[in-house]
RNA sequence: GCGGAAUUGGUGAAGUGGUUAACACGCCGGAUUGUGGCUCCGGUAUGCGUGGGUUCGAUCCCCACAUUUCGCCCCA
């Protein structure tokens, strides 16, 4: 037997079911907020997410999926869906347009990691991008969409850590501060962030390892190191936060993965035990100078992204929807009159269904009851002969004859 | 990439080096010859992740691989 490659999976039952109202509620989010829809390529050149999320990250160095073309054209799927946005707002010169652009997207990334919990080498990750606006109103806005539609989708125990990275000589100045306090406790500290130390010192606040030594605990803030415009820029942030009612923590240990943020930076998380060590549902921040990075012209940016597997894993199970009508039959002729019947309502707008495996009338009712069907219709040759169809109502259990030219009509006014 | 655990029908699972692989749920059928959801009865894995090996004989022991899962790493 053939098997679904490593790290994949296929999306059915009540993970369907929560896909679809997941989805649902994403394009009628997008549609309030205002945002437009966008669909970049899955895979697109190498160089752009080197140049975008950055040569010595993880998700660059180490779990891409890189290929050649058939033209030895150097390509990768995407990891991430905010380098292809960005790229094609420079390339449509969208910069030219009205701004902000706000654009929202919901496709699968790739990246080659050990699967788990939450983790899949495909996943889906659905995100929204507002490019052309530094307004702390922006940051307030990517922060507080996502979390009131996972509040919508029943997500319980949702917690918004933020944090302020500043500009990139704010990192600076940190950085240097941080690296002379961690020198005299570097051998104190473990290998990763003895490694770190020289590579990325802002990835030590985040280690695991570390996290409860008393050198951290007492690690200078890089929230401390802000000039003033940007500590200014951040309370701004954090008061919009409060007038929108969204729970957050300033963390000043969160820093991100991907080199592009700077200034504020934020994660949704949620404590529910289905998602085990997954627990970061959201995730995001500014970047400010990625447009031109890329080659476009200075143009202020913030977005977020979502991984829907963990959506999917923090919601409680999704009610089927349930069946309008059943239609039941036992011989030839009912079943031609329960198809057309059918056929007529579904046309109608009700939805409709009845049995093809040949199942006895009783193992039909089960079938009903298993769609959770509202309205029963069960053919008898005797009652159409004379022109009538018996109607079930599968709630109140009340049975009544119905002529068969006003069925359609009795059905709808249910 | 590193370390641990697991893998038996549609599902949850018991089990033993040797005839027919428990039990439960589900599903199908019957009692009820065209009105169910209760009850009772019956049916429902030629197979125990894959490939090797040990053995007279393996689902059960050994090895490898795959997948899943937990922790590390990292992250959505």
């Amino acid at each position: 037997m053939i098997t679904k490659p490593k790290g994949t999976y296929d999306v059915i039952g009540n993970d369907a079911q929560k896909l679809e109202r997941i989805n649902r509620l994403i394009e009628y989010f997008c549609d309030f907020y205002n945002y437009e829809y966008i669909r970049t390529p899955i895979f697109e050149a190498t160089d752009l997410f080197h140049r975008s999320v950055g040569d010595e990250t993880d998700i660059v160095s180490k779990e891409t999926y890189d290929f050649k073309d058939r033209s030895d054209r150097e390509l990768t799927l995407r990891p991430e869906g905010t380098a292809g946005v960005v790229r094609s707002f420079i390339e449509n010169k969208m910069y030219g347009t009205i701004l902000p652009k706000k654009l929202w997207y919901n496709g699968t990334m790739y990246r080659y990691e050990r699967p788990g919990n939450g983790r899949n080498r495909e996943f889906t990750q659905f995100g929204v991008e507002i490019l052309g606006s530094n307004d702390p109103a922006v940051d307030a806005e990517i922060i507080s969409m996502p979390y009131r539609l996972f509040e919508e989708l029943g997500i319980k125990d949702l917690n918004v850590k933020i944090n302020n990275l500043g500009s990139k000589e704010d990192r600076e100045n940190y950085k240097v501060a941080l690296k002379k306090y961690l020198e005299p406790h570097l051998s104190e500290l473990c290998e990763d962030c003895q490694r770190r130390f020289k590579t990325n010192p802002l990835r030590i606040l985040d280690c695991k390892v570390d996290n409860n030594s008393e050198i951290l605990k007492n690690v200078p803030s890089i929230l401390d190191y802000q000039s003033e415009e940007s500590t200014k820029r951040f309370n701004k942030v954090l008061e919009y936060l409060e007038y929108l009612d969204v729970d957050y923590e300033v963390d000043s240990k969160i820093v991100r993965g991907l080199d592009y943020y700077d200034y504020t930076v934020f994660e949704i998380v949620s404590e529910t035990d289905a998602l085990g060590g997954a627990s970061t549902i959201a995730a995001g921040g500014r970047y400010n100078n990625l447009v031109a990075t890329l080659g476009g012209p200075d143009t202020p940016c913030m977005g977020f992204a979502t991984g829907l597997e963990r959506v999917m894993l923090a919601m409680e199970d999704v009610d089927k929807r349930a069946l309008d009508c059943y239609i039941m039959y036992v011989n030839e002729e009912e079943k031609i009159k329960a198809i057309t019947l059918a056929q007529d309502l579904r046309i109608s707008g009700v939805s409709v269904d009845y049995d093809t495996t040949g199942r006895s009338l009783k193992s039909q009712f089960k079938e009903a009851d298993r769609n959770n069907a509202q309205i029963l219709v069960i053919l008898n040759s005797e009652d159409l002969k004379r022109g009538l169809i018996t109607v079930k109502d599968n709630l109140t259990k009340e049975e009544t004859k119905v002529d068969e030219n006003e069925i359609i009509d009795y059905i709808i006014s249910r």
